[in-house]
RNA sequence: GGUCCCGUAGUUCAAUGGAUAGAACGAAAGUUUCCUAAACUUUAGAUACAAGUUCGAUUCUUGUCGGGACUACCA
């Protein structure tokens, strides 16, 4: 009976119902499991789990202490779950039963899905990446990267329906100065010519162009000309904001050019996805959808949701809502970057009839995602409610910010083939090479550095903006995904050894004594998928990096005390072995959430 | 100026209002005839400051100090 309900409820929701139904039976009161604070009992006392009675007193009209002793007496009378209890002031710590966690672990053991659940309902676009056309993906692009996927990952996994989409940022002045730059410069030499990466490639120019700004700019500055004017008459920025203006007269030159170098930088891309394993459902470009936000907004202006200013500029009044005015098309009535995200966000919905649209964008642009909404809602279209920005915090240097312009940034592929290499150089050193083929190595090698890499940057709250530090990041000890890949590797070379097709599902649970680690580290396998499903509802995958790692650091710990090949007696090393499984798939499930590769060997 | 975010060991990160604030790296000292030592064990070390709310505050409120973001007819 119990096995039954385990399925669907986690233990500490059984906990706290148990509870429940105790203050009913003694007090004759129905409480709401919110009201009841259970938390892990601290390794200095015994019990696993602990009732906060401060709470309860009012509600009860009883002293806590009181409240806790007869809570506990009742509980370990009453109900099979717990074995014994122990009150220390206010705090109730429950025992749980060593065959509830046994049968747990019997039931669970061989489940491949372990970790997945059925609770979401919900389909749910998540945007991410999103790059512009004019330079190759950098450090602060992993992040966002990574976090999109994971994010995408763990709300498929808790049972919603997942669209994964790429806004390319194909049009603008930005892709304009690479093309005026290669146009001056390039010879028309293409990234096959020059040996080059595309996105690389085109990069190259976008520096050729600010490059060259800087010094007309300068020039005209010698003449005696003012800052700011120079850098709006610097000939090569006219150029640019013409080129620009060509673009949109559709001006058929300009768009072979521009569908040319969009063309090399997307096979840069491509390749960089691939290697980094992220994938997409579907690509939208900006400058399929620009235009369709200028309508909505004309449309707009014509109900009298907006005003127009006297050079008929077009604007919204946020001042209800705190905020200022804001712009939507300018006075020339060409489109903004607002105008722009208001027409994706509706094609967007109109494609998918989505309830949720998440955004995955850096912090910076907070502002801008709320006055999105805003506007949407404004204009009653459906699709506003479900707008949800997942905001990051930056990627700094422990010298502070990437600054393109100062040359710090780190390039996207550089870190990936760096980490890569560290983790050919550390496996040599260790001498772990024994047994691979070469294409298994590089096949592990790869698995290592991006391992190391995806979990460096998901381990942090994606809200807080984080400190990327070279020397830490390429550290394989520790909390790290290395760590976490080795502890899954160390289990399948147990896995391997014991001959596991035989092992019985069934126990004598009755002669089995779990020791304090074992059911630790069981209480923490228990605990996963409700873990998991706290990931997805806080769309945090830091939270699955935490539990990946308790596990992997809990399973260490257990192998050091513990034999599993030549326990004791034959039902506790089966008891063991399934430990290892359960934990296994554990690790995997939770590296796989991450877009972590889980080794079998290392 | 206005709006918002953030201040936790030397460093990078944890902690639904709960017990003596957890890890990791770094530092110091140990563990290998035994399932992978990329592991494990031990030691030292922190809530910026000041009030308030209450049985109880890293967490909530206010103020001070310090850091950051946004506040473009850029994207």
């Amino acid at each position: 009976m119990r096995k039954n309900i385990f399925c669907v409820m986690n233990l500490v929701h059984l906990i706290k119902s148990a509870i429940q139904q105790a203050v009913f039976a003694l007090y004759q009161k129905q409480l709401s499991v919110d009201e009841l604070p259970i938390n892990e009992t601290k390794p200095e006392f015994t019990g696993d789990y602990t009732l906060v009675t401060f709470g309860l007193s009012k509600l009860l009209q009883k002293k806590p202490d009181e409240i806790a002793h007869e809570l506990g007496n009742y509980l370990v009378a009453n109900d099979a779950l717990f074995t014994e209890m122990e009150v220390i002031k206010g705090f109730l710590n429950l025992s749980i039963k060593d065959s509830f966690l046994l049968e747990f672990l019997a039931t669970h053991f061989q489940q491949s899905n372990y970790g997945n659940s059925e609770l979401g309902d919900k389909k749910i676009m998540v945007e991410y990446s999103s790059p512009n056309t004019n330079k190759p993906l950098h450090f602060g692009h992993l992040r966002n990267i990574f976090l999109g996927h994971a994010v995408s990952a763990i709300l498929k996994n808790v049972g919603h329906e997942v669209i994964k989409v790429n806004l390319i940022n194909d049009r603008g002045i930005h892709i304009c100065k690479s093309m005026i730059a290669w146009q001056l410069f390039a010879n028309k030499q293409t990234p096959t010519d020059a040996h080059v990466k595309g996105d690389h490639f085109v990069g190259d120019y976008y520096v050729k162009f600010n490059d060259e700004y800087k010094s007309q700019m300068a020039t005209l500055m010698a003449e005696g000309m003012p800052e700011d004017e120079a850098a709006k008459k610097a000939p090569i920025m006219l150029a640019a904001q013409d080129m620009l203006r060509q673009w949109e007269a559709g001006d058929a030159d300009t768009l072979a050019l521009w569908k040319t170098m969009n063309d090399w930088v997307y096979a840069g891309f491509e390749v960089s996805y691939q290697k980094l394993g992220i994938t997409f459902d579907r690509y939208y470009y900006e400058s399929n959808t620009y235009l369709s936000g200028k309508s909505i907004v004309e449309k707009a202006l014509k109900n009298n949701l907006l005003f127009q200013k006297e050079d008929h500029s077009v604007w919204i009044d946020l001042s209800d809502a705190g905020l200022d005015q804001k712009l939507l098309l300018r006075g020339d009535g060409t489109s903004v970057y607002m105008t722009q995200d208001i027409g994706t966000a509706i094609l967007k919905y109109l494609d998918y009839h989505m309830d949720q649209s998440v955004y995955v964008i850096g912090d910076e642009q907070n502002y801008h995602m709320q006055v999105l909404k805003l506007i949407l809602q404004k204009m009653q279209e459906p699709c506003a409610d479900g707008i949800q920005h997942l905001s990051y915090g930056m990627v700094e240097l422990p010298s502070g910010k990437m600054k393109s312009r100062e040359g710090t940034v780190v390039d996207a592929d550089d870190m990936v083939d760096e980490m890569i290499a560290i983790a050919k150089k550390n496996t040599e050193d260790l001498g772990k090479v024994d047994g691979f083929t070469s294409e298994e190595l590089q096949q592990l090698y790869q698995t290592l550095g991006l391992g190391a890499l995806k979990f460096y940057l998901l381990r942090v709250d994606p809200k807080k903006k984080m400190i990327f530090n070279p020397e830490e990041s390429i550290d394989f000890h520790g909390f790290t995904g290395p760590f976490v890949q080795y502890s899954h590797a160390r289990i399948c070379s147990i896995l391997r050894k014991a001959s596991i097709e035989s092992l019985p599902a069934e126990l004598s649970l009755s002669d089995i004594t779990l020791s304090s680690i074992e059911k630790n580290l069981l209480k923490l396998l228990a605990q996963y998928p409700t873990t998991i499903y706290q990931a997805a509802k806080e769309m945090n995958p830091s939270i699955v990096c935490n539990v990946v790692y308790q596990v992997a650091k809990e399973f260490n710990g257990f192998l050091v005390d513990h034999s599993v090949l030549k326990a004791s007696d034959e039902s506790v090393k089966n008891m063991r072995l399934q430990l290892c499984l359960l934990s296994k798939q554990v690790i995997a499930h939770g590296l796989n959430l991450l877009g972590i590769a889980a080794p079998e060997r290392m």
